[in-house]
DNA sequence: AATCTAGTTGAGACTTAGTCTCAAGAAAGA
DNA sequence: TCTTTCTTGAGACTAAGTCTCAACTAGATT
């Protein structure tokens, strides 16, 4: 079955309008793997261009407590939204040069969140772990830095 | 030695030029354990009424691109930064009630981060671990929405 | 089908956070 | 001192997102 068939049944089954707008919306967060806020309103546009700006924003707020998708901030740039519905949990790995993302499973770190949480007498809720690098291609070309540059360690900046 | 004088230091060693308006703002900013951008601008003001804006940014762009300060996203407002200079480092669990920010070392997940990385034939240069959930205070108060909580100064935490 | 009503929308003003430009001022070096 | 280079203040500007409200609509009720 189609992914935003899905989504749209979750969010009926949970009493939430389905508007024409937020079929759209939907129907166009689920063809991207990581999106931001205004990649999607130009998207959603380009296929009615009557949809305001705020609809937009609104419907991803929508689904973003609704727990359809997430919102991951990857340091350059607006925060890149996706859609996780029904889909196995995982953290990311990005190339701060060619922008490149690996999505990634890691169970023995799930566990030691828990543990983590537990120690501090927190209840855990969500988290991200994002590992920023360099992926193979990237670290054997020429290290010359982009203008918003990515912060560097010490050690990089003084050699 | 005041935390202050080394970062003044280091900047020195590194050439970087130490005008005033740079050591006040050094020296407010490690007052703070977080603090976002534009409390920092408010909290120097306090102090120079006539320090602009750009230079606060400009400052905490170049603290950042030495390494001095990291940014973190903690998702609800603008970031926050640290300054990290000559401290252990460490990754965050937080409140998503009261905002309250607990650093914690965990070495075996920055161990089990390097067999990741080294999965993927990268080169890791940093990361970001973040827990949200609900302290044990908050587990028990009537939802709501996440606030802005309050910077803390340093002293206010160790008293 | 017609009606009802609470939830949703478009439009655009507004806000917040941050960037950029540039003339003037200040630091370091000769 | 003079010179060069870097830094600053002021404020215009931008990007991203929020808010307001009259008009509209989905879904429920009749
Ligand atoms: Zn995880
Ligand atoms: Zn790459
Ligand atoms: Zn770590
Ligand atoms: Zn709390």
């Amino acid at each position: 079955m189609k992914r935003f068939v899905e989504v749209e049944q979750f969010l009926k089954a949970r009493g939430i309008r389905l508007t024409g707008e937020r079929q759209l919306i939907v129907r166009r967060a689920v063809s991207y793997l990581h999106f931001t806020a205004e990649e999607l309103v130009k998207d959603v546009r380009t296929i009615d261009p009557t949809v305001a700006r705020g609809t937009v924003y609104r419907t991803l707020g929508l689904l973003h407590r609704t727990g359809v998708v997430e919102k991951h901030d990857f340091r350059y740039g607006p925060p890149n939204y996706e859609v996780t519905f029904a889909k196995a949990h995982h953290d990311h790995l990005m190339c701060i040069q060619c922008g490149e993302i690996i999505e990634f499973q890691e169970p023995r770190v799930e566990h030691i969140q828990e543990q983590v949480v537990k120690r501090y007498g927190y209840q855990l809720l969500s988290h991200t772990h994002k590992l920023y690098g360099l992926c193979q291609k990237c670290r054997h070309v020429n290290p010359k830095r982009a203008s918003k540059a990515p912060m560097l360690h010490v050690e990089e900046i003084v050699a």
